[in-house]
DNA sequence: TAGTGGTCTAGACCACTAA
DNA sequence: TAGTGGTCTAGACCACTAA
């Protein structure tokens, strides 16, 4: 019989001990900058296992609010920053979950070679023949993103055979092409006078624009260049 | 001594069942909406203890790949998102990490009632006297962002004593005042005639804004808008 | 209410790396 | 090279919740 059992005080969790550590980093007992405890003195302090604190610990490193060594131990992060999570859903998702009919429409598509933002993007030594893709999505008829993608043929072969006009790239790479690195740009452009002829809206407006290029080890999957509409905007829960 | 240390084989971290399962989903093994096997079986298959089927598939679970319930087993998501992680470090690191001289200019500062956009970001039922700062963070010498905050007088009186024109409220917050929720808001603005004129920089240009507002419990700490000058880029690593 | 995920624990051994 | 974090395992028990 465990000592909780015994005494019917229900056990911490590794997120009670998680937190009890996040208290004392937050009301500086643990000040930036200092060396914590080793995980197995805190585990004794807390009547707790070292895995539970190691637990505890992990997720502390992982959003950011300690750093953790081997052999240096564990010290607060000197500077604190601000992790948040960002979920991207595919755009069809996304105009649906507003509750509006999506549509989607490829303005161009041909072969090209990389220009140079583009293979710097994806940090190629020279430039390469990529599928190059224009498109629209809507949401009920209206312009809602505009997207410009280059797809890597050496690494997608496969996706020249794909009907790009009915279907988006965007919805065949998230099936069918994995990746494990990703890279995510946001910045805020005026709209070009190409851009506002698409979009059917005034040369100038200030757009969001959201970037992402995509790895599978070190070969290039897809570079986007997602051009939203106004008063579009990325929001974080946590 | 253990089987992988008889074969000499690497025993198979969390990580590596993590990937492992990620793979199958990737390559539909699991289709979206499908239902995964118990962890007990998916151990046994894979030939570790189900405690590591557990942590791969809390994993799996965080980054939005598979849904877990209790008793329903666990499932592929039906929609994949792409989930980022963003650091947002405090701007006077930020200045620095450039390679620029920080500098701070506090513009205006007194208690005024909440305005309603205001009121909404925090979800107040009715306006509040709270504590308004206009504050302007420059890198060697011009205008970098932009500050607009609120800072709620019932949740940190303390900060009336403080004197906001050496240092910003921002960093007088993250070293006193802990929060256990945050929202964030990405959007672009063209710049008003009042930004363009404090940022130096023409009116209309498109500026990458940041709202955040902070709470603990149910209290509210701060909301702030962050205007961004040209250029200015919010980045992912993953 | 039975079944599945959630968490803990103790002990073992590994993998880094500061000293 | 000694010390600290990283991970695994087996078994136990808890906590939800679909059926």
């Amino acid at each position: 019989m465990t000592q909780a059992s015994k005494t019917g005080k229900a056990r911490r969790s590794w997120q009670d001990i998680r937190d009890e550590i996040h208290r004392r980093v937050l009301s500086r007992r643990y000040k930036p900058g200092d060396k914590l405890p080793r995980d197995e003195d805190i585990a004794e302090e807390l009547g707790c296992a070292r895995s539970t604190v190691q637990r505890a610990m992990q997720d502390l490193n992982d959003a950011g609010i300690v750093e953790r060594k081997r052999k240096g131990g564990t010290q607060v992060r000197p500077d604190p920053v601000t992790r948040a999570t960002l979920d991207i859903p595919i755009t069809r998702v996304e105009v649906e979950a507003r509750g509006a009919r999506y549509g989607y429409q490829m303005l161009a598509s041909g072969r090209e070679t990389t220009p140079a933002p583009v293979a710097a993007a994806f940090g190629l030594a020279a430039p390469e023949e990529m599928l190059h893709i224009e498109a629209l999505h809507l949401a009920d008829e209206a312009p809602f993103i505009l997207e410009d993608r280059w797809v890597s043929l050496a690494t997608c072969p496969e996706i020249a055979n794909v009907d790009l006009s009915v279907k988006s790239a965007n919805e065949w790479l998230v099936m069918h092409k994995p990746y494990d690195r990703m890279d995510l740009r946001f910045y805020a452009v005026n709209a070009s006078g190409a851009m506002a002829a698409r979009l059917k809206l005034r040369e100038g407006a200030a757009l969001l624009v959201i970037e992402r290029s995509t790895w599978i080890g070190d070969a290039p999957i897809t570079t986007v260049r997602s051009v939203t509409t106004p008063g579009y905007q990325l929001l974080t829960g946590s």
